[in-house]
DNA sequence: GTGAAAGCGCTAACAC
DNA sequence: GTGTTAGCGCTTTCAC
């Protein structure tokens, strides 16, 4: 005894085991509740934890079942809303069947996702969640099936990687949508995106997100039924920062060719857009009109209400974390995997373009 | 030999050491570079680990070493921004020292908050940051200390707690800006807080918060200094889900004695009082003044820009693990802890009364 | 510098 | 049912 201060070790089912005059093992049984004890024996190990305050030590018990009730989530930027959205639904269903979460963030850079699944592999987590930043730079990612752990993607795809992937079908939104601004009459049709890319976009060009080319796809096509071609110059990528974004707009906006429309790739760019058209003194839709992906409540409190792509972030996020769980428990697929989709919700500002009667 | 394919097991040290034709010990040394080791061995441990793809185990690591390098993070509520800007600024910061986080979500729930704190002390993480959902009920918050790892507070504090808190100064701040709204001439002041409660608010009740404690300390003062009483009667608690909320706005602006100004307590709360007071036909601040805490990038987007108490809060997450981790790491404090304060920025959505004469 | 061996706290065979 | 005995993959004495 003497002066017991100083570092208490934490009390492990060997003391329990003592306290309770039972084998380390019986003890470890009626604790864990797996294999047999005696309902004598259970009660005494019980009462003896209680007692002594004894908590499992998770890490070794991860240790020799090889499982630690861990997802890995490796998202670009916890503090935009959209993946704030998407991490609490997988923190949710995640919670709602005994997992816990381990989040890293990349800040977009493929550089730091590299290094945020190896640490979390080296954790040892269960599986992982990967909003790529990069759909092009895959082979970090290939490791993660190979090191025998599961792998579902959210938001992107990736290249030659052969796994479930929790994502709406940007494609058809964004032909929808582009259909929409183009029967309002508009022709100058921006698309500002804050993927990074060394090159200004070129029609053709390969683009490092899938999300991003989908929706260039589905714009380039609404256009061509139209027996149209796209304005590929209106298209721009790094749109990183405010300030960068507030250029951008400035420069889309300006000049005999200026854009009738803008579309903001997401709720962060959305926000300097529309800060740098009110600075430049111009009206939503009179002057420009503004289609935005994401639906988050500020949305409708703009003068006017911004018409947007709502995407079911926090039903991604839980579909994610559902497969991915599945997978790690090794269950069949679910029947019918409810496909997630995104709809075009009109408010107020998509308008007719300033000179809309130059173009029809 | 044979058919060396189904499930590959990790390669180990032990591994790393026979191919390197050395003794286990030493590829450890070599692996985790402490110890002494010849360079040859150095290389050729470091060759053959190269070879084998050798990942270490950190949970084995963190087994025998009793660090896991990895902080436990409790919040309300991740989808709601102020969280999500604090959890960026947490990750950020343990990143830059090599740790990693845990989140959990409570949704404000203290039920799931000790289930949580158990969880994650379980996991024998480093150390736990909270955001408590109650003032009050701390016991398990106690047993983080008590079990020899520390822990720090995030925005509110914990009676019986002597454990190092970050927030902001909220009396003060709250006081500014009643002040502001009483020389506008307002008087009928209402103050909307998510906070749960059985009863609604009486003067002098105990609350459960000690931010919005501070916060109603703070407007009391400001009515008090003026010889005015403080309207009791327009606080309103349990603003849970945007239903409520606008109920409780509808209220609070009906009738004679109608509130003529609104706090909303947080960001959330901010965007549902907004959009029913639009609902209502009314206008800010021509019919009623807008404050609200925590600066949004889309409050500068609404007509007219909301005037907000904007907090640091990102810096409330970097000081927040770094204070965490310099107690996990057994430093001294910094020798100058500099005080985060919140200001107010007055933006467009106080104005004076409809009828500020009556009451002048 | 190096290696053998003893743990860390738990689970899982394997006997009895 | 119960206890004994090995490990899980790593770090860490302790000899040499």
């Amino acid at each position: 005894m003497s002066i017991n201060g100083s570092r208490r070790r934490d009390t492990t089912v060997a003391d329990v085991a003592k306290a309770a005059q039972v084998s380390k093992a019986q003890a470890a049984r009626a604790l864990g509740n797996y294999g047999a004890v005696s309902d004598d024996v259970r009660e005494r190990v019980l009462a003896a934890a209680e007692e002594l305050g004894y908590r499992p030590n998770e890490l070794a018990r991860s240790m020799n079942t090889g499982k630690s009730h861990t997802l890995g989530v490796v998202v670009g930027d916890i503090e935009n809303p959209h993946f704030g959205l998407a991490t609490r639904g997988i923190t949710d269903a995640a919670k709602k069947r005994g997992f816990n979460v381990i989040l890293i963030n990349t800040d977009e850079e493929t550089a730091a996702e590299v290094e945020a699944v190896r640490v979390l592999l080296d954790k040892r987590v269960d599986g992982l969640i990967v909003a790529p930043a990069s759909s092009v730079e895959t082979q970090h990612l290939q490791r993660i099936p190979e090191s025998g752990r599961p792998l579902v993607l959210l938001d992107r795809t990736a290249a030659g990687l052969d796994v479930e992937t929790v994502s709406v079908d940007m494609a058809s939104i964004s032909y929808e949508s582009t259909q929409y601004l183009l029967e309002a009459g508009h022709r100058r049709i921006a698309f500002i995106s804050t993927l990074k890319s060394d090159a200004p976009y070129t029609a053709g060009m390969e683009l490092d997100s899938s999300q991003i080319s989908e929706r260039l796809d589905g714009m380039r096509r609404a256009f061509e039924e139209k027996g149209l071609s796209y304005p590929a110059d209106l298209v721009r990528l790094n749109a990183g920062n405010a300030e960068s974004i507030r250029k951008i707009t400035r420069e889309l906006l300006a000049g005999p060719e200026a854009a009738t429309a803008i579309i903001a790739s997401d709720g962060l760019i959305a926000l300097s857009v529309v800060e740098a058209i009110q600075e430049l003194g111009l009206t939503i839709p009179a002057d420009v009109s503004f289609l935005m992906y994401d639906d988050f409540a500020w949305t409708k409190l703009t003068t006017p209400p911004l018409t947007v792509i709502a995407q079911p972030v926090y039903e991604m996020g839980t579909t994610a974390a559902e497969a991915l769980i599945r997978q790690i428990e090794g269950r069949k697929p679910a029947p019918t995997t409810p496909a997630l989709t995104a709809r075009l919700i009109r408010r107020g500002s998509v308008g007719a373009p300033r000179a809309a009667s130059v173009f029809s």
